[in-house]
DNA sequence: CGTGACTTTGACCAGTTGGTCAAATCAGGA
DNA sequence: TCCTGATTTGACCAACTGGTCAAAGTCACG
């Protein structure tokens, strides 16, 4: 096991490189149905090798659940009570989508997890999680009840963007496959922007 | 391996057991995280009784996604091209939403595929299931056409609706972690009723 | 009740899995 | 250069995996 101390130039190597394979691995075939053997392979690196860099393969699971959480809720976080209802909606919407265009693994290990039951990451969905939205749900409740924007299920609201832009990336496969050669990312972005703009004008 | 004859008493019996058993554990698990051990085991029969009726894991799988593909795509077929398009549609989004509460791990067992790069039934989904979604989103362009409902892009409207509906089922453990007590389904349907009148009356 | 087909299972197998370990190799500061 | 700690790996292991098979048990029907 690499010491505590700040790691070397080839622990970040590494390190990187291993959950970089990870990811990959994960996002593709689960939690169980991955193997230590083929995220080294595509790491490059031996086996023994990842278990001196991580404890076990529900470390490597654990630690990118962890960094990711964070980065997942970040477009969320960014959603300022101070500015315009609709127009914050509007960039939250699109910056997830964004985030389904660009991250995709990242979205399909979360989905994994969750689809699963998040046997992994139920403390964190009712805690950090749970807050979060609880917190950003009485900003919307105050916009709806000031008129701001048309008053519906402020959670359910949530619910709806989260599905509707990871559904791209989550479900790529059925969406590529009913779209033909038409490049889902051109035309979503536009009709997300009505979908929410007739929901919730006053 | 039992005759090719009409199935007997027994037959039928065990061949429901381990159908539901199998539902059970690929919905919860995946394809590669499920184990026949504990299909038999849920089943109530031992694991080479299981071989005896299904030839092997992946046979027990695919039975499974065949018998559904159909089940799953029955709310869509009924959508008709000759009734009022708005009363139409939201008879779909709420047929969607009342498998997805009384079918979720049929849309987990889905789900799991299709995130996983849907590896065994990705035949299906560019000929079954996008020639029946080509059908209807040329009923859709007519009705918008026509000025029936309001224009939007007929398959991302589909989209939306696959995705919020099937959220519930799929992602019910992160639903149930943000809203508490709250029952999703009480309060679900009203949500889509609204979205969706306001997205496409004319 | 007897018989042949259907059903069930314990014992087993070869391949894969996550993980260990001692020994070998390497990097970099004194 | 040499030495110490960091890094790497081949060989290995016990547990588990999907699947096989011959033998035993059960059923339905004449």
């Amino acid at each position: 096991m690499p010491a505590d101390r700040s790691p070397t130039r080839i622990q970040k190597k590494n390190r990187a490189a291993i959950l970089e394979a990870a990811l990959d691995v994960f996002s593709a075939h689960g939690f169980r149905g991955a193997t230590v053997d083929q995220i080294a392979s595509e790491a490059g690196l031996s086996k023994p090798n990842l278990l001196y860099y991580f404890p076990s393969k529900e470390a490597m699971h654990n630690a990118l659940l962890e960094q990711l959480l964070d980065t997942w809720l970040d477009p969320l976080r960014e959603l300022q009570a101070e500015g315009d209802p609709l127009q914050e909606l509007m960039g939250y919407v699109q910056r997830k989508l964004q985030m389904s265009r660009d991250y995709p693994r990242e979205s399909r290990l979360f989905a994994n997890e969750i689809v699963q039951g998040a046997p992994r990451i139920h403390a964190a969905l009712t805690q950090e999680l749970k807050s979060l939205v609880d917190e950003k749900v009485s900003v919307l409740q105050d916009w709806m009840d000031q008129g701001r924007i048309a008053p519906v299920h402020p959670y359910h609201l949530i619910f709806s963007i989260w599905s509707l832009t990871q559904h791209y990336a989550d479900f790529d496969v059925q969406v590529r496959a009913v779209l033909g050669d038409e490049d889902p990312f051109a035309t979503a972005p536009d009709f997300m922007e009505t979908l929410y703009r007739r929901l919730l004008t006053p």
